[in-house]
DNA sequence: CCATTGACATACGGCGCGCATGCTATTGGC
DNA sequence: GCCAATAGCATGCGCGCCGTATGTCAATGG
């Protein structure tokens, strides 16, 4: 039957993906505990069976959605942080990019609340590519001067959880978001202003 | 008989304490999710029967240990900040112990891990008050003009962020966890350093 | 002293997951 | 071009866990 579409590998890529993606709007809709992993496989068109074969088990395909959504955002944040005109630009345009895209219903609540429950740790386990990157810049600013000496690896994950925080606060029911986006990121400016060499407010 | 102990309601009142304490322990020791309910209840001499009749279901067990941990921290927070010398001293060591606190294995766990996912979000659902208490130390010294304008209720949330953030980082396994106390104390200094109104840094 | 309330036990039902097993089709060596 | 081997996926079993309806017994108060 000419190999239906491609070689096998595709049509595996295939299956996997189309659980991935669908894991992810499922778990961002319902929560990873509340998903069914029969309703959910049988929404894609196969059982558990398959499930159990990608990805071991429950917290297996949980940890794939995590990777996707990580590689995905990490690499948004690439993209600002490289388009800004200067480090420290580079390093706040991160900071508040990371803010508003904490903002999504699928980051806030796969991300920063079921991943969390689910291994403890998130940016042990997930984030730890967002938070290193986040220390990397920070190690870049401290060598460049722009910034006073400080710890750089509790540094970015302080920042790490005033952003993630401040997201959760803004998109908290019946809130004025547009308003309440602004404020935080007020707020996240004079957070990081104060990290600066003092004096020097260009 | 002479009543057993006391009268009935004190009876009542220690099966209730009895329940939330060793569910506390129990969910810091194993998860929220973790915790069998007929285990734990069979741990305290009971069956599931009364934990459905005093907390409806396992849920309401959790919001009833989390409410016994809120208020501990709470009334800590409150001595230590009336303790220091002045308004900025007591939102500092506020801060501070606050971090120390998070350190608690208990805390980090039901607190920050378990309720966050079950209630999504935490100081919504019940470190409401730690935050609002936080908001309220910030208005103050911004009424005091030791602090620069700012939105007080994201900043407070902000810095809650950053401070749990950092316990959890301080408490990673293979950690030292002095060593690394030290630098969020110091990384913590400098964030709220940089709140003051510039210039003066007794 | 008796009716009522309330604290708790018992029992039933359902769901959700892990895992072992079985089927089928594709694959690669000869 | 055929045949074992492998891999993708389904099926079925068993268990643990939770919610809830119902039952029981003791305490309370009028």
């Amino acid at each position: 039957m000419a190999q239906a579409r491609r070689s096998r590998a595709h049509m595996i890529e295939e299956t996997r993906a189309k659980l991935i993606t669908t894991a992810r709007s499922a778990f961002a809709e319902h929560g990873f505990a509340n998903t069914s992993m029969d309703d959910f496989t049988a929404a894609v068109g196969l059982t558990r069976g398959a499930l159990h074969h990608h990805f071991g088990n429950k917290e297996g395909l949980l940890i794939a959605v995590i990777e996707q959504i990580e590689t995905e955002v990490n690499e948004h944040l690439r993209q600002v942080s490289a388009a800004a005109p200067n480090r420290w630009e580079g390093f706040r345009q991160r900071c508040r990019t990371y803010l508003q895209l904490a903002l999504e219903p699928e980051i806030r609540r796969i991300i920063l609340q079921d991943a969390r429950a689910v291994f403890g740790d998130v940016p042990a386990a997930a984030q730890s590519l967002g938070v290193a990157e986040l220390q990397a810049a920070l190690d870049q600013l401290l060598a460049d001067g722009v910034i006073a000496a400080l710890p750089t690896p509790v540094m970015a994950r302080m920042i790490y959880g005033a952003v993630t925080e401040a997201s959760c606060w803004i998109a908290e029911p019946d809130a004025d978001l547009n308003e309440r986006l602004h404020q935080a990121l007020d707020a996240l400016e004079r957070l990081l202003d104060g990290l600066r060499v003092t004096g020097e407010h260009p």
